[in-house]
DNA sequence: AAATGTTAATCAATCGTTTGATTAAGTGCA
DNA sequence: TGCACTTAATCAAACGATTGATTAACATTT
């Protein structure tokens, strides 16, 4: 009995320690050793299984949005809401489940920073996460504002303030040391990240109220 | 004649291919030799005046705020507007000329790449250029949406508001990749950035209007 | 000549990848 | 069932290339 993974065992766990390390240390600043270290495994198995390091990395980006889109499910073929009233509420909804998973440091902040690693770093990785996880909720969230407010969904406009919501939660992960260090908080948990939720539904109701006069 | 760099020129030189090199490519992605060559200089002139890489990486954030700063000027012993109008009349200059810089083309576009890269991995460098260049700004706006809305200007919503604001147009210029193809733009120059500008005022009117209430 | 810059050459260390060997689990046939 | 063979998976070891740093010689200026 030893304590090294066999069968598929080693595959997932290479994308754990590749993901982990690919985001706290960045591509290049991680060797494969290094992953290999960390998942307890040899070097050649990422050769064997992925190709090689740029193939793990792919491996990485998408299996994580499998896994992202599985938790916020949702993006099955949902009816759009009926009312106003009804989509500025999944809007809500929507901002409080993404700032929970982007703010707060819940299981998924592994899988975050190495997501906001990649889309600093333009590539095959941040092409892959954004095709499939942004634009889709964005293309949602416009739907959703176009019933709200009346505009069309297409329009420049509406699309570019779709953007600017989005930002302001992503925005907070980003930069949350300083944040962190301006606000006196000595963590970023579920209460800060609840807190920032409500400034950015409050944001958004501003935002709907002005858009419909 | 040579065309190598002699005197002073050779420190400059370093910085600007720094910055450059480590912005696209990132701190570890960038060799020593990359730097030298893209200077005209040799390798060992790293070590002589930045005392090695890591010293040349700080020496980049230092410059650059400092260079910046200049730019964004105005940091001076400016006295605060004495009318709810004047503030958010300075709070939309700002956020035009911080979008200008930010997200159009202009000269400063190498700059901004380097902060970017720099804030999503943590260090030395990072904490320079947001203790120099962002945290002022931040409570400068603070102190103006304090006499815009009437809202205490240490209050933690009104921190957050701010944050919120800056984010916006943060993340415009970090997907602006996706961006620019979500919305059919070309390019992303000092158009598209007016753009947005006037999209973020908007929301920014939307957000005091609210704030008053 | 002393100080300051710049250079080519070299260093040990580490990089991603490849190799050949080894193990264990299937597979086909008698 | 028993034997011969193939396949998939993992390993230690080694590969050539590149890394950041250092050295000592050379050039320029004061």
């Amino acid at each position: 009995m030893t304590d090294t993974q066999t069968q598929a065992g080693t595959r997932d766990a290479l994308l754990e320690a590749a993901q982990y390390l690919f985001g706290h240390k960045g591509y290049e600043g991680t060797s494969t050793r290094a992953i290999a270290d960390r998942a307890g495994v040899n070097v050649a198995s990422i050769a064997y299984h992925f190709g090689g390091k740029a193939g793990l990395r792919r491996a990485c980006a998408e299996a994580l949005a499998e896994r992202l889109n599985a938790a916020l499910q949702a993006e099955g073929p949902r009816p759009l809401p009926g009312t106003p009233q009804a989509a500025v509420a999944e809007m809500e909804t929507a901002i409080r489940a993404i700032t929970g998973i982007i703010v707060g440091s819940d299981g998924a902040r592994d899988t975050v920073t190495f997501i906001l690693r990649e889309l600093g770093d333009p590539g095959e990785a941040a092409e892959l996460i954004f095709a499939r996880l942004f634009l889709p909720r964005h293309a949602r969230f416009c739907q959703l504002w176009s019933i709200a407010t009346g505009q069309p969904a297409e329009a420049d406009e509406v699309k570019l303030t779709i953007f600017s919501l989005i930002g302001q939660i992503v925005y907070f992960r980003i930069a949350e040391p300083f944040v962190a260090r301006r606000m006196g908080w000595s963590a970023t948990g579920p209460d800060q990240a609840a807190q920032i939720a409500d400034l950015i539904i409050g944001n958004l109701n501003a935002m709907i109220e002005r858009a419909r006069r």
